[in-house]
DNA sequence: AAAACTACCTGAGTGC
DNA sequence: TGCACTCAGGTAGTTT
């Protein structure tokens, strides 16, 4: 489910509620997530969490003597609850928090994950070979045009791929190649640089836009509030197979790119 | 080196 | 109602 709208705006949601605060007690129900979750994640009682970032799709909880790293998957979310409201099914781990409040780790697919980092987490293996954040400067046409030069593979793998840059999942890979007008299974070393500069700026512009609605509710996104994000009435192409274009009334078409559905204009994108 | 494939899971929806 | 099947927002690791 989450791209990285959908976990910046979990990031933003639940920041509030943790920083500077301290975690009086820990639940773990159900350790069986991608990776085990490790003993240190227990042993989190009495630290007080001192920062919460986002680095490509993980959410980074420093609690001073390391760093929580927390990966929704394709069904995780967080949300902020009252201690004495009923575990959900697929409710995988608590934390209570000395404002009384708990953050629940819910996760159905069970492939996300919650680990502990001791030292610097962008060291971490999980992390330490990422691409560029797309809003950073300098994931730009220069650099996207070094990564496309003479590579064969299809346009949408290569902005999915996250160590080309990082944060760029099916939804949005989807989106902005239709913004920029680039058919998806267009060969990367083939498309100029004109085009690509057209793409970063529609991968910034689409991410952007997804975030300030509070991300992508297609099936089961919630907010850590519980509420929906409202960027699905956004989407131009993504999850309208026979739906007519935005743009020129052509269908929108679906088809299958290393096993993930892609959709697309055939008359806007070339 | 690059590309393709596998694996990890549950649940919703569809067609019979 | 039930069964069999397909599909889903991610990504590390393995094989070709």
């Amino acid at each position: 489910m989450p791209e990285l709208p959908e976990v910046e705006t979990t990031l933003r949601g639940v920041a509030p509620y943790l920083l500077g605060r301290r975690i009086v007690d820990v639940d773990v129900r159900e350790r069986r997530l991608r990776w085990p979750v490790p003993k240190e994640i227990d042993a989190l009682v009495g630290v007080t969490v001192k920062g919460a970032s986002r680095r490509a799709k993980y959410l980074l909880f420093d609690v001073g003597r390391g760093t929580v790293i927390l990966h929704l998957g394709m069904s995780g979310s967080l949300r902020v609850s009252d201690p004495d409201v009923e575990w959900r099914k697929h409710d995988q781990l608590g934390l209570r928090i000395d404002s009384g409040k708990e953050l629940r780790f819910h996760d159905p697919r069970r492939f996300g994950c919650v680990l502990f980092c001791k030292g610097d987490p962008a060291k971490h293996k999980l992390i330490r070979d990422l691409g560029p954040e797309p809003f950073a400067e300098e994931f730009d046409a220069n650099y996207l045009s070094a990564q496309a030069k003479g590579k064969k593979v299809a346009i949408k793998q290569l902005v999915m791929n996250s160590h080309v840059v990082v944060g760029v999942g099916n939804i949005y890979a989807c989106e902005a190649l239709f913004m920029a007008g680039i058919h998806p299974s267009r060969a990367a070393g083939r498309i100029g640089r004109v085009r690509l500069a057209r793409l970063v700026a529609a991968i910034k512009e689409v991410l952007g836009q997804s975030i300030e609605q509070g991300g992508t509710t297609l099936r089961d996104f919630l907010r850590e509030d519980g509420e929906p994000g409202y960027f699905k009435q956004s989407l131009r192409v993504y999850d309208r197979e026979g739906e007519p274009c935005r743009e020129c009334g052509a269908t929108v078409k679906r088809i299958v790119q290393t096993g993930r559905s892609t959709f697309y204009c055939p008359k806007c994108q070339r």
